[in-house]
DNA sequence: CTCTGAGTAC
DNA sequence: GTACTCAGAG
């Protein structure tokens, strides 16, 4: 049997709202090392992958391996009756042909319970190839977002180009076409959260920094001023004066996101790790609307803690080689959805082969795969 | 004539805001008590009483009982107009082919006056027997409201049962099935207010206090700690107390929500009696969420300062019997917009007669009437 | 007092 | 599904 505690069911009413939409039912696959799910999309033009690690409840058990044929629909309706703060349990006996969910409010006075339907589905579950990517993009996830859904008023497809110059997002539609530029946030001086990757890039990244976000990130105090010229500057000039406290991320490097990749980028991976220090509470607050920055720190913090931010800024880019591919936005924009899952997310590719587009937070990961388009389709 | 000046347009705002879905058009029962309106909903299945009290205006005057026939879809229109802390005056003469609305701002520097077509309506209004309720289910109306919501996303109906583990609300829909079970709030050491019913309460109910709301109680310095389990001996003990000033209710006993319900639970009412002693506002604000507790002692202020609170928090369950009834959800969630009217609502079961949602607010109450289903419909 | 989020209505 | 209104939080 199966009895999952997960501290806050916002958790998984955030992962259910990204990929209802693409998904209709789906297997989740659950064992000792957690659950895991990975579906087409109904198209089956895109594939997702999401991992909810043991470490991340409150409390885990799984005596045995078993598939919990879900509907997403289903489901949803059932998690919109939890509060965000509401204890999950999920619970399944080794017939699994039941998912139960327990909500228990703060202050147990309230305890809900609400019994699934499971559903036999046969999963095609195909193996991902591990891949070394010729490029990785690592960005605040909002603006991810917040560039393919501009994009798709315009177009149906983006390239996507990485090259020295940075990553350029290009779309061509009746009425306009467009494309945007983001240049490698530039390292702040010190402090600078984002920085670079530390050691192990191995190639020729290159981290400008653009992006003129309002950022508030978690800059130390350094301050760094960024006028060079155009953009930019000021994005970083605040993050870096927010900044009081946080002792910042700096040595963490590996411990972030290396599960699928490799050597490849997993200096950069830093990044997510940082842990903030106790204190923090910061003014991390807003990350609201500003176009790029967010600074809301909570995104991975560390896979095991329970929040986690992470830097809340900066694009960094790094590259092996050339890359050029075309998407569908219409899938991307679904993917973005994940945005309130964790404040990054690393746009993986390599030519001709499919786009990963990953977000890491405290209890797992969401990954998304998204074969290019050939030629002009 | 009728002249009827309300401190707040917002009470009448609210008030149409809770009945404007269910109701097209009700005939206002002015008379020297205040003013009444009973009517049944659109598919007349339900039946929605409100009753604004004389003692709940700041000046009334009612020569003779008038019935004013009103388009609520109308009303709502010209109190749209109003802001919700603007004086308002109501006036209509004897024809009753006319009601007028004042509103008048805060500093006087604007008055604003609406001239409201009446129609004649045939009141075809229904005696609401009263009834000695089998349970009595008192909890933060916000919590009721999305109960209900949540459950209705599942199916259409839902089986409400007390007994002594608690009110628990069963909902069978296709994607699953849900329950939620609400566990009286336990009380707290002492203080707690809303210890038991007075005498009256001649069943066997039981009077557990548990409550663990905060309470505000109006308790006075006493404390009763109702423990006892069942019976009520605080309810009146309460009341006594808190009535400093205001001249109130106390004696108004009957005044609260006798009605219809009766000796019953009738010494529990008092609970919205209390009145706080004039310097209330005090810290009454907050009411919000916590759990149970909370200490905020402000609540009800009384039923003439503008806002009432109540205590704030938690769930007191009473019975006499086990009920066990089943409701079309659809209505509970247009009774539940009544939220904003009061915090609190109290929900009045017996098996096989119509459940009672009662809100009550400093000026009056509204109380709606849902006849159970029967078997399986 | 302003902003953000949720719920309700069209 | 989109827009508007109301309520709660910062």
């Amino acid at each position: 049997m199966l009895e999952a505690k997960l501290a806050e069911a916002a958790i998984l009413k955030r992962l259910l709202d990204a990929i209802k939409e693409l998904v209709a039912d789906a297997n989740f696959e659950c064992n000792e090392e957690g659950i895991h799910l990975q579906a087409m999309d109904n198209s089956h033009v895109a594939l997702v992958s999401v991992k909810l690690d043991e470490s991340g409840f409150k409390s885990y058990r799984c005596d045995r391996p078993m598939p919990l044929g879900v509907n997403l629909n289903s489901l949803t309706k059932v998690l919109k009756c939890a509060k965000d703060d509401d204890l999950c349990i999920l619970k399944a006996t080794d017939d699994a042909d039941i998912l139960s969910l327990t909500y228990e409010a703060r202050n147990s006075d309230r305890i809900a319970e609400y019994d699934m339907k499971l559903m036999d589905i046969d999963s095609d579950k195909l193996g991902i190839p591990d891949t070394d990517y010729d490029a990785r993009v690592t960005m605040p996830s909002v603006e991810f977002g917040r560039i393919v859904r501009d994009l798709s008023q315009l177009g149906e497809s983006v390239r996507i180009e990485v090259s020295k110059e940075g990553v350029r997002f290009f779309t061509e539609g009746e009425a306009a076409n467009g494309n945007i530029l983001l240049k490698q946030t530039e390292a702040v001086g010190k402090v600078t959260t984002n920085g670079s990757a530390s050691g192990s890039q191995k190639k020729k990244a290159k981290k400008e920094d653009g992006e003129d976000n309002d950022d508030d990130d978690d800059v130390q105090e350094v301050e760094k001023d960024g006028d060079e010229e155009d953009e930019d500057e000021d994005g970083d000039k605040k993050k870096v004066k927010k900044e009081k406290k946080k002792k910042v991320k700096k040595e963490g490097e590996d411990v972030e996101m290396d599960d699928d990749e490799d050597a490849e980028f997993k200096a950069d991976e830093e990044e997510g790790e940082e842990e903030v220090d106790d204190e923090e509470e910061s003014s991390s607050k807003k990350r609201k609307r500003a176009p790029a920055k967010d600074t809301k720190k909570k995104s991975k913090k560390a896979k095991k803690s329970d929040d986690d931010d992470e830097l809340p800024e900066g694009i960094r880019i790094e590259m092996n080689q050339h890359v050029n591919l075309t998407f569908s936005l219409k899938y991307l924009v679904n993917f973005a959805k994940s945005s309130s899952l964790s404040n990054i997310v690393q746009l993986m590719l390599s030519n001709d082969v499919p786009l990963l587009v990953s977000y890491e937070f405290g209890q797992g990961h969401i990954r998304y795969y998204l074969a290019p388009k050939i030629g002009d389709e």
